[in-house]
RNA sequence: CGCGGGGUGGAGCAGUCUGGAAGCUCGUCGGGCUCAUAACCCGAAGGUCAUAGGUUCAAAUCCUAUUCCCGCAA
C-alpha cells in the first residue's frame, strides 16, 4: 500500500522499519520542523526525518498541519492509508478523511488506558506490572478512536522508561504491520473504546523527578525508573543537584527523618523515605559523569545525616 | 560568543585562592592474621597532574590558546 507516516521521535523508527520491510510503500514522512537541542542550540532534525533521508523518502516538516498550505501539500501525496505515531500535532477532520482507509494511530498503551502524551512512562510511573501497543482507527477526538488490534507487553521489574520505550516500539512495528493487512483485507473489526475506563496522561515535565521523599521508597522507585532516561529523577544535598539514575525499594528498618542519608556500608547509600528506604544505585553530580554508587561514595562527601530536599537551600 | 562545573597512578576525589619534594579513600599484586572472609595488619607496583605555549630560580598551582567530558537553560 501507499502510506503517507507521520511521526517524530526515536520511538518511530522501529515502527518506520516494519513498515518497510513489510513491502509497503511510504510516500512521504511527515514530522515536526527541526528544534535548537543540545548546548549550542544546535537546529537538529527529529529522528523520523533522518530516517526518510537515509530512505530517500520526501520529507514534509510543517509548523502547524491544520493550515490550509499544509493541507495543499499533503494532497500531493495520494496514498492509501496514513500511518500516525507519537507525531505530535492534532488533525483535522479534513486530513483524517483524506486516505481511502483514514489515518490509523499506534499508540503505546493498552487503550483506552492512558490516552494522551506520554503512556510509556505513566505506566512505570504508576508501577503497572503491563502495558501494551494499541492500534486504532483515528476520529477528531484525542486516542478515542475505535481500535483495531491491541499487543499486551509486561513490564519487567527493572523496566526503565527508555527500555519500554524500545519494546514498545518494537511491539508497535510488527502490530501495524498486521494491522495494515487486516485493513487492506477488511477482516478487522474495529472496537469502539469503553469510555467509562478512559483514563489520561499529560506530558512529562522536567519537576516530575525532583523527588519527594515524602512519598514512599516504592513509589519513588517507580519515578527514578520511569523517568531514566529522561528527564531523570533528581534531588538536592548540600546545595548541589543529584541525579539519581537507578535505585530500588529496600526492607531496612529505620525511622530517620525523610530525606535523610544513611550509610550502612561503604558501598551503600540509602535514603530515608516516608515508607521504607531508598537504595541508589548510580549516581550523577553536577559536572561530573553518571557512576555507580560505589564510586560515588569513595571521592564525595556524603555523610550519614545529611539531607536530601526538593531545592537547592 | 547563553550561564556554570570538571579533566591529578586502574576507579572516585583532595591539593590550585596564599607557586617550592604527588596525597586521600578504594582497586591491583605480594606477604601476614584467621576455621574462614568481601574483615583486619604489613609491604609493593603504578602518575610527563588533558594538550601546547608563556611568566619564574622553581608551576598540578599564575597567564594565554586549544581540546574533551558534564550540569543548567532552550
Amino acid at each position: 500500500m501507499k502510506i503517507v507516516f507521520m511521526g517524530t521521535p526515536d520511538f518511530t523508527i522501529p515502527i518506520l522499519d516494519s513498515i518497510k520491510k513489510a513491502g509497503h510503500e511510504i510516500v512521504l514522512v511527515v514530522t515536526q520542523p527541526d528544534k535548537p537541542r543540545g548546548r549550542k542550540k544546535e537546529l537538529m532534525p527529529p529522528p523520523a526525518k533522518v530516517w526518510a533521508i537515509e530512505n530517500g523518502i520526501p520529507v514534509f516538516q510543517p509548523e502547524r498541519i491544520k493550515r490550509e498550505e499544509a493541507v495543499n501539500e499533503l494532497k500531493k501525496y495520494p496514498c492509501d492509508v496514513c500511518v500516525v505515531a507519537a507525531f505530535g500535532q492534532i488533525l483535522s477532520k479534513e486530513i483524517l478523511d483524506m486516505p481511502r482507509l483514514g489515518c490509523v494511530n499506534v499508540h503505546a498503551s493498552l487503550l483506552p488506558k492512558y490516552r494522551g502524551a506520554a503512556p510509556i512512562q505513566w505506566a512505570i510511573l504508576n508501577g503497572d506490572k503491563i502495558t501494551g501497543v494499541t492500534t486504532m482507527q483515528m476520529g477528531v477526538g484525542l486516542d478515542d478512536g475505535d481500535m483495531l488490534l491491541q499487543k499486551r507487553v509486561a513490564i519487567s521489574p527493572k523496566e526503565t522508561g527508555g527500555s519500554l520505550f524500545d519494546k514498545l516500539a518494537i511491539e508497535g512495528g510488527s502490530l501495524i504491520v498486521e494491522t495494515l493487512k487486516g485493513l487492506e483485507e477488511g477482516s478487522i473489526t474495529p472496537i469502539p473504546q469503553n469510555e467509562e475506563e478512559a483514563t489520561h496522561v499529560g506530558m512529562i515535565k522536567k519537576e516530575l523527578g525532583n523527588l519527594d521523599f515524602t512519598k514512599s521508597a516504592k513509589v519513588l522507585s517507580n519515578y527514578v525508573k520511569g523517568l531514566n532516561p529522561w528527564p531523570c529523577a533528581y534531588t538536592f544535598c548540600k546545595g548541589k543537584m543529584l541525579k539519581i539514575w537507578a535505585a530500588e525499594a529496600v526492607d531496612f528498618d529505620s525511622k530517620k527523618e525523610c530525606g535523610e542519608v544513611i550509610l550502612p556500608d561503604k558501598n551503600t547509600l540509602y535514603i530515608q523515605t516516608k515508607d521504607g528506604v531508598l537504595s541508589v544505585l548510580e549516581i550523577q553530580a553536577e559536572g561530573k559523569k553518571r557512576m555507580p554508587i560505589s564510586d560515588f561514595l569513595r571521592g564525595n562527601h556524603l555523610e550519614a545525616g545529611d539531607i536530601c530536599i526538593q531545592n537547592r537551600g
